[in-house]
DNA sequence: ATATTGTATATAATATATATATACAATATT
DNA sequence: AATATTGTATATATATATTATATACAATAT
């Protein structure tokens, strides 16, 4: 699978994994159906505890990502990536709408706010 | 001062003293200059520590509410613009940070999100 | 001088987050 | 049926954050 976890970072292994995992879903390179590791197979392949993998696997779940069974293991579900990135962008669009809302009605600039999300998003990729 | 602290509210202390506190320096009926009772005296009041009220005051300074002076006491703060705004920076720091997050775990560009800010200020600004 | 005010330090109790080991249960394979 | 594979449940460990406290200290007012 080829996940690369970082012990120095300060996001959690779980999610780590959940996020690599999101996006090979959403960019297309795990397609509909498709077979994942199992629990067992990625905890050794990261040198991690079933338990961790399986708290990936369960939020990936919950986010509609994914379907797991037991005794056949978890698959990438049917719900389509499309939709759900435009569930998430509506969740951004509503953050960003309340954030423009508090700058104007206040006196801040788009600049200083723009800044802010430039800032963001270096900060959180590092 | 008459605030009600509920031991049973999921909400610690401090926060009911300053949530209580805000609402009546905003609803005017503690106006500015106008003295807040002692920590001391607070915390003997709602039989709770001294550092409980501190913590609930500093909050509140930090904030701009109020300001605290030793030996003096804490008094409602003028209302001061520059604070405010660091304030409202604040809040729009945390919206705005919300939403990256939520772009970096859906796989959500930096271009799609600053677009979405564009955008935004657009309209509302028009 | 003393009482009042706020502050600093060290501490404790609790809750939450993260990760694990191990034993259990369901399904697939032989 | 036996065995290997898959996921699940329970109990636990560790670290960190949150909430609250006691007590000793420092500044100001009277």
């Amino acid at each position: 699978m080829n996940l690369k976890i970082s012990n120095t970072s300060n996001k959690p292994i779980y999610e780590q994994i959940t996020t690599q995992i999101k996006n090979l879903i959403v960019s297309g390179r795990l397609k509909e159906g498709e077979a994942l590791p199992s629990m067992r197979l990625l905890a050794k392949e990261l040198r991690v505890s079933v338990i961790t993998t399986k708290r990936a696997y369960e939020d990936l779940e919950r986010e509609g990502f994914i379907q797991t069974l037991v005794g056949k293991g978890s698959f990438v579900a049917k719900t389509d990536a499309e939709k759900i990135k435009r569930q998430k962008l509506h969740e951004i669009d509503e953050l960003i709408y309340k954030a423009v809302e508090i700058a104007l009605s206040s006196g801040i600039s788009y600049a200083e706010v723009s800044a802010m999300l430039d800032e963001m998003f270096k900060e959180n990729t590092l």
